[in-house]
DNA sequence: TTGGACCCTGCCCCAAGGGCAAGGTCAAGA
DNA sequence: TCTTGACCTTGCCCTTGGGGCAGGGTCCAA
């Protein structure tokens, strides 16, 4: 069969047909060296059919040709799996969407303070997740970078250099302020944490989870804002166990002219 | 502020920042003329963490320079409203999911039929539409089309120009055979539909709906591959009322050397 | 004055093709 | 046998939302 009728015939467009023969995807049973004509067998319709049907789903080329190369059950176990992680997905997106763009609580935005913290040394490990992987990055990187301070019982902080939502990754950086000399092993970093002034917000314990974590960031952000000689400088991070709470929330600022 | 303060106090990357200000989503307060220097005010990081954290919804910056412009609460009827499309979406992925890529359904692949189809003329509808719009194209195109052929009482067909799923559109067309000389009118067009050989299948009451009715057309598509002799040709199309069931699925097909 | 940090424009890159132009191939009708 | 139209090829530019880099200009503090 030469292209055209392979493509109807399986509800590909040419387009995509080539671009499957060049990624090997799909590649053509013969191709005419003197033409460059691509010929199909009619028994590729199968897996012609597919692809189109995984691509209809939105999964990318790359995954396509993982699962094509399955049984039907590891296949079905491997889509099944995947729509559980895409409704969870929506699922957070639909808590931010929630919290997004309303007016600041005020009641927290009153609540706000500033505090000085003193130069630390820490123990630290950097990782880019996205948010389904954050509770276990913070858990885990604090249970490793305890292992090796020993019980010294300071708050860890944890570091947002991103926003982190279900579909945007970015750097968190979970770290334990300690006193004494140690040295990095691993992805373990000792770094300084500079002395600076945040403001601040014990997180309320209704304000703990997702979303409305989001709110209290847009309530710091909001009374810095407020402040017409501050300006936030850094990234938030969140001090945990907190003065109070869980956890405090606190953003670096700096006093500008 | 320059862009880089403004992008580290908004989280917003400065190949982000330049990218709306291009776009006029989020203009700077003032560009140096001589340096071509974006410089903000302290009072946008209100508009560019809110643009920040819509992307991070993975809404378009099309979409996002709308909803930037409306009151919070307008902008939550938005989000909840795509929320809700989202979820929908999602489900209907999982429908097709569920039929992806297992074996046909042997009852089905021995029910296939052929039959000869006469010549017909058809006054029809095509528009491209995606899943969200097919029942209610399907019966707005029959009542339009009925409204100008009168009690003639034909079955309607619906062309599938194109795999239809919830993230890929494709063309439909409705069409309703008749007797007689009619002139075509607006949308509605009128066209010979040829005489041809089908391999079709009457759909059983439990496989009329998502996702089974998938497994209908590849148990049609797997006979005729079974068939050395044939091979499908054009589209498929339903047919309803069917032969003893509510619609039959029916593939054009051709004898081959 | 000089170094480093910051910023600019402009170019190429990603996925998954769509669209178009220029040119080569094939089969059927005249 | 010739021609015509349908089909096929390669190659280039376009899309979204930026990432990354090169080359060069600016700003501020030591």
């Amino acid at each position: 069969m030469r292209s055209g009728e392979f493509g109807a015939a399986a509800r590909l467009s040419p387009k995509a047909l080539r671009l499957y023969a060049e990624q090997g995807l799909l590649l053509p049973a013969e191709v005419d060296p003197a033409t460059g004509y691509r010929l199909y067998d009619p028994a590729q319709l199968r897996r012609a059919r597919l692809i189109g049907r995984l691509r209809a789903l939105g999964l990318p080329l790359a995954r396509i040709g993982y699962l094509a190369e399955l049984s039907p059950a590891a296949r079905a176990l491997e889509l099944r799996g995947w729509l559980r992680a895409e409704r969870d997905r929506l699922d957070e997106r639909a808590a931010v969407a929630e919290a997004v763009g309303d007016v600041p609580e005020p009641g927290l935005v009153a609540a706000v303070r500033l505090r000085d913290v003193p130069e630390r040394k820490a123990m630290s490990r950097s990782r880019r997740i996205d948010s389904t992987g954050l509770r276990e990055h913070v858990s885990t990187a604090q249970r490793d970078i305890r292992a090796h301070l020993g019980p010294s019982g300071e708050p860890r902080l944890v570091f947002f250099e991103d926003l982190i939502t279900p579909d945007s990754d970015g750097v968190v950086e979970v770290a334990i302020p300690f006193s004494g000399t140690i040295d990095p092993v691993a992805d373990l970093h000792v770094r300084l944490i500079p002395a600076h002034t945040a403001a601040w917000l014990a997180v309320p314990p209704e304000f703990e989870d997702m979303p409305l974590i989001l709110r209290v960031y847009d309530a710091i952000e909001a009374w810095i804002d407020n402040q017409p000689g501050l300006r936030a400088c850094g990234h938030p991070y969140e001090t945990g166990p907190g003065t109070g709470a869980l956890f405090d929330v606190s953003y670096p600022i700096v006093e500008v002219k």
